[in-house]
DNA sequence: GGGGTGACGCGTC
DNA sequence: CGACGCGCCACCC
């Protein structure tokens, strides 16, 4: 992790970030909002978008766990031509027709919450 | 220090 | 529902 450390300010909000979508288990995806939200600021919902772009180890940072609020995979070929995360998702056991993930149940929750809070 | 951009989110029309 | 606009924060020039 020393390659992508020349830069320590963007470590701090990145690495938040990174170290987020990394606990994304298996099986379950985050919004990006939701992964904003857990590194610390909600507001970083673009700032996510773009670490995630600079990814700077993709096989440790399942940037394919992310979608966007309303389910929806990227769209951009981010991820090396079109469809990939939805095979990447799809492999791990979500479904996503038209690359739409059901959030409602494979969106994650860090903690599995005894009741809905509204 | 200023301006433009982006793998977003949310309220409104 | 879908389209439009504003806001938000970090990054690059």
């Amino acid at each position: 992790m020393g390659q992508f450390t020349e830069d320590k300010r963007t470590l701090s909000s990145f690495d938040r970030i990174y170290d987020v979508v990394r606990q994304i288990p298996r099986g379950t995806v985050a919004t990006y909002g939701q992964v904003a939200s857990l590194a610390g600021n909600r507001r970083w919902a673009r700032v996510v978008g773009f670490a995630l772009h600079v990814n700077p180890d993709p096989e440790g940072i399942p940037c394919y766990r992310v979608v966007n609020r309303s389910g929806q995979v990227s769209s951009a070929f981010a991820f090396g031509g079109g469809n990939r995360q939805i095979e990447l998702l799809e492999a791990d056991g979500i479904p996503c027709p038209d690359g739409i993930v059901d959030l409602a149940k494979y969106q994650w929750k860090r903690a599995t919450v005894d009741y809905l809070p509204e």
